[in-house]
DNA sequence: TTATACATTATAATTATTCTAAACTGTTGA
DNA sequence: TCAACAGTTTAGAATAATTATAATGTATAA
């Protein structure tokens, strides 16, 4: 498997050491084709499921905030009571579906580019996140 | 004060009672100029200061989330431990200063309207919330 | 006014997250 | 290779936000 050499690869660039329980997140977050969207518990629960051991949920918490800050996962601005991560760190936002309580990536082309053209002052815009809420139609509102 | 009678018509109009807990919460919420963003203990914290009594924070998380479900108050999606809410309704946005965690209301003539060409397909709708993280230039990001 | 349905309250329960302190393990330099 | 150290993991405690409960109180309609 060099993909595992890979991910201590990408452990040792942002100056974490390559532990047997990283290298094991890292897996499950990485290795996979589409963008992952999860909460911190959807991935404590794929790890004990995926490879039938258990990893403490602080060191969870603890390498899912130090990946946020290295910028290999993005925390996703959503009123809930839990934090949403996602592997797609690129510049796109997201649609939530207020039905199945999903998250759905919106692409740039669904959307046009945000044009920001007033800043608060003395300030620097250091990122901007579109949550677009769906929902079927016949949907209680009120 | 004809104000107080104000208040007793929006929450009967919402079909809900007017008890006296309920009409201070709408005096501390809409008796301002300004838009008010808060977080429930914000609300409570000012409402025991303002009106020198205590209201049960159970009491408060109850009327907010009524008041949200009727319309009069807008939950704002960010990444915090905390739920943050606004009196502002109309179709606005935010930035929200790292710095300060101050959140501040962002014009329509802020920023350009969003406009999704591509929506999840079957579904609606049913709100586009965009969150601006701004910070000093000088603000560490790593 | 009186019955009733809805509200409030204090408190307990729940859930997400962070802290702590002890045991453990990569890494580095000899 | 190996010892020593700094960084890690861990279970469990602590904290904080929010929700549930159940007893008591109150607005309202008849």
């Amino acid at each position: 498997m060099t993909k595992n050499c890979n991910f201590i690869d990408k452990l040792r660039e942002a100056r974490l050491r390559p532990t047997k329980q990283r290298v094991k997140i890292c897996e499950v977050l990485f290795n996979r084709e589409k963008t992952f969207h999860f909460t911190i518990n959807d991935l404590a629960k794929k790890i004990s499921e995926d490879l039938n051991e258990k990893i403490s949920l602080a060191t969870v918490y603890n390498t899912v905030h130090h990946f946020e800050k290295k910028g290999y996962l993005k925390e996703i601005a959503i009123n809930s009571d839990k934090s949403y991560f996602d592997t797609n760190t690129s510049a796109h936002h997201h649609f939530y579906d207020e039905d199945t309580h999903e998250l759905i990536d919106c692409h740039q082309n669904d959307i046009d580019s945000i044009n920001i053209k007033n800043n608060v002052t003395g300030k620097k815009v250091k990122s901007v996140e579109v949550l677009i809420k769906v929902a079927s139609d016949n949907q209680n509102q009120n």
